[in-house]
DNA sequence: AAGAGGCCCTGATAGC
DNA sequence: TGCTATCAGGGCCTCT
């Protein structure tokens, strides 16, 4: 479910729930992430409080105490759920909660506090989670990530420095993390659709004025995706806390065959594919 | 070095 | 009903 916008609204969700909460227990269904979680994390995290809990383009930051950071990436398809204890005779089993909200497969790892407990569900594995034991840690796991839109380094400046003499298509740029990080698939394609400018256009190509669309639509959607709750798109049945509703303001993205949402514009939405993700564009529109 | 594509994995859906 | 193919919100790795 994740970019950037969706990675916000599930740290404000754990903020509201967990920050200055003591973790009692962890307990890990399935090591098996995108990479093997570490076999010391249950002990690493046990009687451990959070005292904060930031996020950094689409990466969870929960911090501890003496410079201990756990990352939580979410993948494509992880979830996090809130799961509140119900008895008195607490259980590190699933069936002790009111859990009809709770997939039945793919909880990999359950997080518990004194009243409730965080689960990680993953069907398909890509997320993952990282202990990091200091400060220089948290700073190398982050020295190849980008500025988000959102960040005063984000400039024109910056835009138009990295893109010149590139031959690689803006699609790519928005997409790679080193250039700008938090987009993702959906809100790289919806960025291009505002900004007017065709996905395939290469990086040196770029006019300084479409350079000023990047950089105003790229902020304006994700504000407004985050103001929306974010997006959420194949609903995965019995999740709750994916209530975003920006995927109805979509202009581009899965609207292939539908009629360009511009007015008196009476192309159709086509799609094509650049670096194995689809891509949605007018070609009316986008040039 | 830069850029493109393969691949990790499961599940939903479409088409036969 | 049951196959098969295709597609999915990410990003690391490998090849050219």
């Amino acid at each position: 479910m994740p970019e950037l916008p969706e990675v916000e609204i599930v740290k404000q969700s754990l903020q509201k729930r967990a920050e200055f909460k003591k973790i009692n227990k962890v307990l890990i269904q399935n090591r098996n992430l995108r990479f093997k979680i570490q076999s010391n994390l249950e002990n690493l995290l046990k009687n451990k409080k959070i005292i904060k809990i930031s996020r950094k383009s689409k990466y969870l930051i929960i911090h501890f105490k003496n410079e201990k950071y756990l990352i939580i990436h979410l993948g494509m398809s992880g979830t996090l759920h809130f799961i509140k204890r119900n008895n008195k005779n607490f259980q590190t089993n699933l069936s002790f909660y009111n859990s009809k909200q709770l997939p039945t497969k793919h909880n990999h790892v359950e997080i518990f506090f004194s009243n409730f407990k965080i689960v990680y569900n993953d069907p398909r594995r890509f997320g993952f989670f990282k202990f990091l034991i200091s400060k220089k840690e948290l700073n190398d796991f982050f020295k190849n990530i980008g500025p988000e839109p959102l960040e005063a380094s984000f400039d024109i400046i910056y835009l138009k420095k990295k893109l010149q003499n590139r031959e690689k298509n803006i699609k790519n740029f928005l997409l790679d993390q080193k250039f700008v990080s938090g987009l993702g698939n959906i809100y790289a394609n919806e960025i291009l659709f505002y900004s007017k400018i065709d996905p395939f256009k290469k990086g040196k190509d770029i006019s300084n004025n479409e350079l000023k669309q990047i950089f105003k639509y790229s902020k304006l959607v994700l504000k407004k995706a985050i103001k929306k709750g974010g997006s959420t798109i194949r609903n995965f049945k019995n999740v709750k806390g994916n209530i975003g509703t920006f995927q109805k303001e979509f202009k581009v993205y899965g609207k292939e065959g539908i009629n360009c949402p511009t007015k008196k514009c009476r192309e159709k939405i086509i799609r094509f594919i650049i670096s194995n993700r689809s891509t949605y564009l007018c070609k009316y529109c986008q040039k």
